[in-house]
DNA sequence: TATGAATATGAGAACGATATCATAATATGA
DNA sequence: TCATATTATGATATCGTTCTCATATTCATA
């Protein structure tokens, strides 16, 4: 079924059954007559003839670092909340915490036909801001502050700061477990926020009192042992993340360390494990599922004209103090 | 930069750069002369163009109920993996658990011209049968059985029927904390599962002894104090998954049972609380990402016409014994 | 040296919609 | 009543590819 038999059918032009679909000038009886074809039929606009006419896709590409992650999950669903309900669909992108990826994607997606494109990344370098500085369609980026560029991310620093103090309060060494600054997110702005709260707090700290971990449960128990063999008085770790925070909880207790007792922790994130692992974590809740409405309505914004100039949204969050802290 | 310019600029027709993009016929001379133009112009074809033109779109639509848990985020990872790897692109509609959700998006799929789908589905009413019966396109259905269609699913029955065994010969009175049996897979086949095993031990069951959760940790819970209620001397619960599975032990312990001595406990699918939960979990570990891409890999066969018939796939299964039924 | 494959090329149609333009009919206002 | 909006319609061009077909050239084979 094409318009041109639908317009047959209904005795009509194609013009004007293509007005029909875009609420043009149609008469009563032409428009009643058209509906009666159409509904008979069940004709259903092509979409990939429409796509080459009106250069539009309602296509919004998506780009992740990693999908088996709850915090990114969390961000996906509701991108994809607020896009369907426009009718908008959402070509995901996964790139396995590779950079190069990224690029790739932004390249694939600017070539292929996204009408607009939302990315989620950790680390950006030069050739980010290059690819992005001429995109041709609208990009908000997530998770990452990107000045001059619309963007929603954490206050990651605030949290970080906050966090960091109250723990401060109740030890006497506190550590901390982050993640690569390249991140600025994540790895920058949290370990700033532990380190400005240190500072505030009138306490020094050494090197060897920051421990680099991935995103992964297990290197948080590495770097838990590393801190702990630097500094076998520790007293409290900070750590980037929920999972790293599990991490160094399981080691701590494997070595035979009562929490918080002995060791306070807290992460960041509050994901699933938080109120799961023993004692249950002190951590930062971050509005992520918000965070990813957000993200798409900026990006809808943008698309249908209501704000032709970029804005960046810095999230709020909620400390949620929990066991392994008191 | 369309073909068109691309052809004037190699001085050549339009037809034989069309062929050049398509391994057609093509004179060394002016391949080399298009190559050059093409690579100082970057130039790039239009997909929408070759969309309408070829009707391919190299877009696969990818349903599934629900972003954020683990086991579907690992399966969809499995098939981004797959599939852009082929060069196909993953377009993901989240229904949020609504089955409704899920036919309007097979419809909006078949609409917008997906070249196959891929859908996990959970619960398959009459409508699903009607639609998927005539498809225009391939689908491939994931984690649930539906016979006479492509699908790769994980043998839930044995799974719960091995286990259930291990968990009887330690027992005397096992219960079942399930999901909907509407759920043929994770609801009917692991309560199936567990039923079967106790006939084949020589245990009868009563009504009370299975209670119905839902996909939340809560509803674990919930399924745990009904449970104990019915049957105070319950030494045994088989939840079928590992959230319920968390929840359960949670309510257990917070009524002084202790984890294994008094009460054994297992889950299905190695989620990462189970590793995290006091005692790790005993559960059945299914390779999700793997079946993501064995369906993959399977629409892919349907696509490029290396199998036109549909194919059943049963995945495997390891049961992983942990502390919390030892 | 005919004969037929295989190789090579371009003109023009087709894919299925929307956009532009010309024009007609009707409604509105001075 | 006349000028001018507003409403209504269809013919035709256009988006950027690939497909079909006609035709020409080269090469191996009988």
């Amino acid at each position: 079924m094409t318009i041109n038999e639908i317009a047959k059918l209904a005795e009509v032009s194609r013009a004007t059954v293509s007005r029909y679909l875009n609420q043009g000038y149609v008469s009563n009886e032409k428009r009643e007559r058209i509906r009666k074809v159409i509904e008979e039929t069940g004709y259903q606009p092509s979409s990939q003839a429409q796509m080459l006419r009106t250069r539009k896709t309602r296509l919004i590409g998506v780009i992740i670092p990693k999908i088996d992650s709850h915090t990114i999950s969390r961000m996906v669903g509701g991108i994809s909340t607020i896009l369907s309900k426009s009718g908008y669909q959402l070509l995901l992108a996964n790139t396995e915490n590779n950079e190069q990826e990224e690029l790739k994607y932004l390249k694939l997606f600017r070539e292929n036909h996204v009408d607009g494109v939302i990315l989620s990344g950790t680390i950006f370098t030069k050739k980010h801001i290059q690819v992005l500085k001429d995109y041709q369609v609208p990009v908000v980026i997530l998770g990452q502050y990107l000045s001059g560029y619309s963007c929603v991310y954490q206050d990651d620093y605030r949290a970080a700061r906050e966090l960091a103090a109250r723990m401060l309060e109740k030890t006497r060494r506190l550590c901390f477990a982050g993640v690569t600054v390249q991140d600025e997110a994540v790895g920058r702005g949290r370990l700033q926020g532990f380190l400005d709260a240190c500072h505030a707090a009138g306490r020094g700290w050494e090197e060897s009192q920051i421990a680099q971990a991935s995103f992964q449960v297990e290197s948080g128990m590495t770097a838990a042992r590393e801190l702990l063999k630097a500094h076998p008085d520790l007293d409290g770790i900070l750590c980037a993340t929920d999972d790293i925070a599990v991490g160094v909880i399981l080691y701590l207790k494997q070595q035979g360390k009562r929490i918080p007792e002995d060791v306070r922790v807290a992460g960041f994130g509050d994901t699933q494990v938080a109120q799961i692992v023993e004692p249950n974590l002190t951590t930062v809740h971050f509005y992520y599922k918000t965070s990813g409405e957000e993200a798409a309505n900026m990006l809808l914004d943008l698309l249908e004209g209501e704000a032709s100039v970029y804005r960046e949204l810095k999230m709020g969050y909620r400390i949620v103090e929990r066991g392994s802290s008191l």
